[in-house]
DNA sequence: GATGAATGAGCCTTCATTCAT
DNA sequence: TATGAATGAAGGCTCATTCAT
């Protein structure tokens, strides 16, 4: 009674192993992710990190031959799913400008709360690292911006919006966005999600012309 | 003979040696707080701030007890330094509102951009200090903080300005004001004084109601 | 039914089976001496000799208990190789002694230069190796050198040559015959091969008494 | 009653402070000469070199800003002390050459034998070192050299010397000078020193025309 | 037999901090 | 006051070896 005819040879070992794997790696990003995330690039080690997923630090040389590049494949997995979400929001073009951004912007509040603002420091701050990761790096964040700036743009085409100078208001869409001191955070996460209604309704001011001063 | 009509016998040497401990602890500060600037807390040592003022570094625990105590002392510097220039802004009330709003937003800019955005950074991340240094820093931000708020507040009071929610407008231009991402700083230092107005500009939007949007 | 005769039952599948495992054995000796030659003992880690042959680190302690065994047996290998070779021209009696001394010390510049002077090195350098592998070593140092030294015994014996210190001759013999600076082998292969004639040339003079010095 | 007149301020602090330095460094020299004579470069840790002269490891970073560099510390000051011994014994042109060779090759074989061969073969191999460091190297490499090729070529010009290839002889002399066979030295160290007369008078035959063979 | 996974032990290096002078 | 010297603790990385599948 050998093998069943749907299984063959190798493929299904190398396809178990390969999805093994797979999960292994996605359990060290989570834990890396959480730890970066907790402690920032500097203070996080390498055997924090393998002690969480009860893993040795050796091993976790077995799926990534570098801290940085540990780093660097948990920067992308955050940063490609949360483009792909925005982009996929942007995309939507029966929805109206105003509407699309207002989605962006609260899923961008989100994700900086809840995968803290450590994980988004990663992406502004100048680690001392191989040019390809930073390139990569300024390529994650200009897909980013380029989504916020693409349904502006939109809104303003179609009247929506009105802005006296777009790269202007996009910085300071950002800031507002991105803006959480992380001091505070651990203890104000509620004021956070309660202020949110209330940062996305001042944000939008910056794409409506001001009315009188009285 | 110049000294203080106060003190006799070894005071007046006291006084020297404090003068010339106190010029002391300036160029510390000042070699401290550029090696800060330049490299972030992280890449900053001891070694280094030491060796741009020609000290040894065991000489620096002759003036500051630990690494920590020593960066708390540069934030405490900057903090005060432009704590006090945008109270004296702020407290002008002569001038509107609108007006010193304007000037704190552009002295907070060019703080950020001169000072270089890794001193404003050390503001925001979450050192392992003790909590004495965590507390004196948020106080330090609170005062910041009340600082814009007052004038706001003033602004909103006599009819210059309109927001919904303060704190969430206050929150915006904080983020926005504070938002320099620091991967492009070193190449775009004079896009960012172009763009300044555009951003002063763009950010009073936050404290003015929205017209009609067509 | 090609079994030896001997043999029954399992042995024949046995047969193939050893002959399966000597001709990977093979391989995996032909890859490490490949790779202990270019990197030299330290440099040599059994990851890179897996990857060669395509194989697993863990399959070759299939083969090798330890990466000592591994390297003994590479060694074993060409040392066995090399001094066959240098019996069987030690051996032909129906040339003179001269003649055979030239062809020895040809092979084992071509030795050295070909193979590298890393695998020559291995047998020189006191590694922390039990003590049964270094006497192998020495073992086949000794039967190395008794070779070169048979012939000179023979050429001194029928008047081919001249020594005032046999030992001493052939020491001198065995260093200029293994002298490689390693450092400039890659750039000068062309100048070692053409060196090789004046080097024999001139080693031959250490078993000639000198003539008359002036 | 201050200072003495033939004291004056830091020099004399920084002349002892720098004797003490010099000392120290000498002391480190030392022993990492000898755990490196003793165990080779690839086996020689810096753990041990720093408990052999009772530091603590983190303390030879003090003195030496890297492996490497301390290592080559070690190279520079043997080659530079042998080669300037060679270098005295050549230059001294009231002994004949062929004298001087000798005091030459003695010179050499006991540096080998007694300052142990791995010192010498740090010499010739290619270890991964800054091109800086290896071209040092080869700089004092090319120095010993050149001083056995100078009185060689003083002896041939004045006809105490024949050669037929220049080159050739002094490599195989190289040879028979360095040649120590590693694994043997620990129990024949009075063999070699028995034998240093014969292996010089072998040699000194590289240098002889040969005479007639029988 | 083959291999992915896991790891202990070890190494080099950094750095804030202490201390004797 | 000033500093050279010294160090403990920690961190990133490598590698031969073991083991379950």
């Amino acid at each position: 009674m050998p093998v069943p005819a749907s299984d063959t040879g190798s493929p299904p070992k190398s396809n178990r192993v390969a999805r093994r794997r797979d999960r292994k790696v996605a359990d060290i990003l989570a834990a890396a992710s959480e730890v970066l995330a907790e402690r920032g690039y500097h203070d996080t080690n390498l055997d924090e990190i393998a002690e969480r997923i009860d893993l040795s630090k050796a091993t976790l040389y077995h799926y990534f031959p570098s801290k940085e590049t540990l780093v660097m494949a948990c920067m992308e997995a955050v940063g490609t799913e949360v483009n792909g979400k925005l982009r996929a929001i942007a995309a939507d073009r029966s929805v109206p400008a105003r509407d699309r951004l207002i989605a962006l912007i609260k899923y961008q509040l989100d994700t900086i709360v809840h995968r803290s603002p450590h994980m988004a420091s990663l992406f502004r701050q100048p680690l001392d690292w191989p040019e390809a990761y930073r390139e990569r790096i300024r390529e994650l964040q200009r897909e980013h911006y380029s989504i916020f700036r693409s349904v502006v743009r939109e809104g303003v085409k179609n009247g929506e919006f009105h802005v006296d100078d777009e790269a202007a208001a996009i910085h300071n869409l950002y800031g507002g966005m991105n803006y959480v001191p992380v001091w505070l955070r651990p203890t104000r996460k509620k004021d956070f999600s309660q202020m949110s209604q209330a940062v996305v309704d001042s944000l939008l001011r910056l794409f409506m012309s001001p009315g009188a001063a009285t």
